[in-house]
DNA sequence: CGGATCGAC
DNA sequence: CTATGTCGATCCG
């Protein structure tokens, strides 16, 4: 057992890190110096750095043992310490199931992979697209630098950004020992007691990164920023364009204020290159730069240094997950390029280490070094077992990389998908400052939220214990909330939860944090202000969501349920729960335990069983089927929802009978979904569930298939990306209103029976589902966007329904992809993950998405019909 | 849906 | 003494 692994890990994080760079003085003269030096390749420069790394006057560095060494003592036996095993450990588990798995692979299985592997790869390999140029630009030791640029006396010092108890980088000095970002500085200093540790300064840091997006948007205006200190930029179109271009737009002019100061810029990627004709210099303080994509960013780079005496390192590849990489690789104040041509790229990638790939993370690292796999060509070469071993997503992930394949144009940012805060402190075991810490969160985070104009459903509280262990706490709530008040009403009850289930022990943490995601797509945001709330205002009775003016809606809840006793279920819940928040005013109950004394729950519970009492006794409706139109009256919830599972059952098969003669497939009427999933599906990877999981697993696939048409119809709905342009989503809109709204009963989502059981919905469903107008008002349809005067909700409600089922069946017909879990093969044997960075980094190529954003475009990818196709083609 | 994890900056 | 904060994504139950 490699009990350092940990720590050898984050050695080999070493990107790089011990270089060491010459200054130069970039001034007129500096120009001449740089063309001696234009033909120095980048292996030279490499052989150059490592000479001198080792006797620069008066600054020594440290070698790796000694590193680790240092970093050990300074660790062993503390609760982080321990807590980094045990999660070595559960890797450690994790890698051993994967051998166990691997084991009972037998070679027919493997021979099998391999030839759907490769077809694969010949497809991938036909639409290998190498037309585009992207460039990776990343400032080097960014924050360090420009604490550097702002105090010279930092400059031949090792410095470090961060804190004592956490760095975020370190300058070039420093890295020699050792000291790099993610460490935490006390032990930085250790390493290295002259570390100067200067505070983080971000107001700063996002001056310049404005000033360098400002160069950027001129060559892309779509480029992409990652963070403060990176970018994406696609050249294509401005190379094009660049090829008429004068020589005297291509001229840039020294700052002849900064010639005098100290610039750093490295020997190997000089200014002046082996590219004279190109290039030259034609007045006494300008270059002007050629045409080449090379040439384009070292007027980047030009520029960028001469605007903010800041260095910057980049890549140029026909992908974005290549140019990422190598603008590792001339790192720091250097450039490379790949080439756009296939051979190039796989030979860029024969030896490098995996690890350097965007999305591979220690862990990943780690479980494909148990099989052996370090390089990228390694990791071709054992694509078959890595199909066999890995979940779909991970394992085409990989064979991306190792034909290193990404994605050839930048995606615009997608809408944010959740907003967090969290705060580490010293340990805090009281409930009291439990609590208010917790409010505290809640404010901020509702600030932060009301800048956005965001509201979301479900609240996440995040717990850090003294050992270091994480937890998650999660709940969704069926409106959404925003501010303080709503956030921390749900984040409260969470961190109750965990203080009683630890209890009668103090929970003690030093994290807390709290996080709101499930926002309001924009359809809903838009159809929640143009119609609903017309519509609720109209009427003189308020729903239960209610956006009145002046009025928050936890008043609104406690009005409404108190003063009409024919309020909704959720009126009256949230009243009861809004009475037990009034129990508490955190700044003087919280010290009493304010949210479990048995007093305020016994109230809870008390006033919960009356709302449900209330609510069945008054039951018996007539509604209309949303689908069949019939009037139907019942006093059976079930019973209604069977009507309509019948109605749509009707509606449904006939369908996606029709689908089927579309398709040609000629199988039976009810074989469309999980079916097809068993036939496509590779014997192994069968074999991988009931070798894990036992034999109910085949039960498990035959269930879905079986299970009764709502179900289906809830997938159908669910399973829709939620965020489609125009034109407006029918099924969103269905469920938005449905949901929201309950203009008609039907069952659409299972999920909030978790929060308000079963008979609680129906009395919702079956009692609030028509309000009263009273007088005549213009009301906006939600789906059809008409105005429709009426004078009664009744007759507004039907044309709505009208409206619904025309789009929601003439939508549901036009499906030809249906949401399908077709390619999700597998339960019980994924032993490795995606992570943001490949999704980023790797969507499929040059296919056209509609603003889609990382994640839905992957989804979309395993779920489109056109990757059915390829996958169905595959799997023959 | 909720919880744990991974990965990136 | 002293091991971050924020986000997106996947996977499993």
């Amino acid at each position: 057992m490699r009990c350092g692994l940990v720590f050898t890990a984050s050695g080999q994080l070493d990107l790089g890190g011990i270089k060491f760079y010459k200054t130069y003085l970039f001034s007129r003269s500096t120009v001449k110096n740089m063309k001696k030096v234009g033909n120095s390749s980048c292996s030279d420069g490499f052989l150059l750095r490592m000479g001198l790394n080792d006797n620069k006057a008066g600054m020594q560095g440290l070698d790796k043992e000694k590193i680790n060494k240092i970093i050990m003592e300074a660790t062993k036996g503390s609760r982080f310490y321990e807590n980094e095993l045990k999660k070595d450990q559960q890797v450690n588990q994790r890698i051993e199931k994967m051998m166990q798995l691997k084991e009972k692979i037998t070679t027919q299985q493997l021979l099998k992979a391999q030839l759907q592997v490769d077809k694969l790869v010949i497809e991938l390999e036909q639409n290998r697209n190498l037309s585009n140029t992207i460039v990776h630009i990343d400032m080097d030791a960014f924050y360090a630098a420009v604490e550097m640029r702002d105090n010279p006396e930092l400059k031949e010092k090792p410095i470090a950004v961060g804190s004592m108890s956490m760095l975020s980088t370190s300058n070039y000095h420093a890295r020699r020992f050792g000291v790099r970002a993610a460490m935490p500085g006390f032990i930085a200093k250790k390493l290295c007691p002259h570390l100067t540790i200067v505070p983080l300064n971000f107001e700063k840091y996002g001056k310049v990164s404005k000033e360098v997006r400002e160069i950027l948007s001129e060559y892309d205006p779509n480029f992409m920023p990652m963070g403060l200190d990176e970018a994406y930029l696609n050249l294509t179109e401005h190379l094009e364009e660049r090829q008429n271009w004068p020589e005297d737009r291509r001229r840039f002019f020294f700052n002849t204020e900064s010639t005098t100061e100290k610039v750093l810029f490295e020997d190997n990627t000089p200014l002046m290159d082996d590219d004279p004709e190109q290039r030259h210099q034609s007045e006494e303080n300008s270059v002007v730069f050629g045409n080449s994509a090379e040439e384009v960013v070292k007027e980047i780079r030009f520029r960028i240094e001469q605007k903010t005496q800041l260095t910057a390192s980049a890549g140029i590849a026909p992908n974005t997950m290549l140019a990422k990489m190598c603008s590792d690789c001339n790192k720091p104040n250097g450039q490379y390029k790949i080439p756009p041509e296939r051979q190039a790229v796989l030979d860029f990638l024969k030896d490098l280490p995996i690890r350097k790939v965007p999305g591979i993370g220690k862990v990943t690292e780690k479980m494909l070094k148990a099989l052996g796999i370090v390089t990228c060509s390694e990791l071709y070469q054992q694509r078959a077992l890595l199909s066999l071993l890995f979940s779909e997503a991970s394992w085409r992930n990989f064979l991306d990389i190792s034909l290193g394949l990404g994605s050839t144009h930048l995606e615009r940012d997608g809408e944010r998908k959740s907003m967090s805060t969290e705060r580490t402190f010293s340990e805090m075991n009281t409930a009291e400052d439990q609590y208010s810490l917790c409010r505290e969160l809640c404010r901020d985070l509702a600030q932060e939220l009301q800048k956005e104009g965001l509201k979301g459903k479900t609240v996440t509280l995040k717990l850090k214990n003294v050992n270091f262990e994480v937890k998650t706490r999660a709940s969704t709530v069926l409106s959404s909330v925003s501010t303080e008040e709503e956030i921390f009403a749900v984040a409260k009850d969470l961190l109750g939860t965990e203080i009683d289930s630890v209890a009668p022990h103090p929970l003690r943490i030093r994290l807390m944090g709290v996080r709101v995601s499930g926002f309001l797509s924009e359809e809903e945001k838009k159809y929640q202000q143009k119609s609903i709330t017309s519509f609720l205002k109209s009427g003189r009775e308020v729903g239960f969501l209610s956006l009145q003016p002046g009025m928050s809606n936890q008043e609104c809840f406690t009005k409404n349920s108190e003063a009409s006793p024919r309020g909704s279920f959720f009126d009256k819940k949230r009243a009861a729960r809004q009475l037990n928040r009034e129990n508490f005013s955190p700044n003087e109950t919280v010290g009493k335990q304010p949210f479990h004394d048995g007093k305020s729950s016994a109230k809870f519970v008390e006033e919960t069983k009356k709302v449900t009492d209330l609510q069945s006794s008054n039951v018996c409706k007539i509604f209309t089927c949303p689908v069949c139109f019939e009037e139907q009256s019942s006093n059976n919830l079930e019973e209604l929802n069977r009507h309509i599972d019948e109605c749509l059952n009707g509606t449904f098969i006939k369908d996606t009978v029709e689908m089927s003669k579309n398709n040609n497939s000629g199988e039976s009427t009810l074989n469309f979904l999980p079916q097809v999933k068993n036939e496509n599906v590779d014997e192994c990877q069968k074999n991988k569930k009931d070798q894990l999981a036992g034999s109910d697993q085949s039960a498990s696939t035959s269930d879905k298939s079986t299970s009764n048409s709502t179900d289906k119809f809830t997938q159908v709905i669910s399973d829709k990306p939620n965020r489609e342009r125009q034109p407006s989503n029918l099924s969103d809109m269905a469920r938005n209103v449905c949901m929201k709204q309950c203009l008609f009963p039907m069952r659409i989502s299972q999920g909030s029976e978790d929060h308000f059981g079963k008979t609680e919905h129906t009395e919702e469903t079956s009692s609030s589902c028509f309000f009263e107008a009273k007088e005549e008002s213009v009301l906006v349809c939600p789906v059809c966007n008409s105005e429709q005067k009426t004078t009664s909700l009744v007759s507004f409600n039907r044309h709505v329904d009208v409206c619904l089922n025309k789009g929601l069946i003439q939508e549901l017909t036009e499906k030809k992809d249906f949401p399908t879990k077709t390619y999700n093969m597998e339960n019980s044997d994924r032993v490795g993950g995606l992570s943001r960075g490949q999704q980023c980094t790797n969507p499929s190529q040059g296919t056209k998405r509609s603003g889609l954003t990382a994640s839905q475009s992957v989804s979309k990818k395993a779920k489109s019909s056109n990757s059915k196709h390829t996958i169905e083609k595959f799997f023959k």
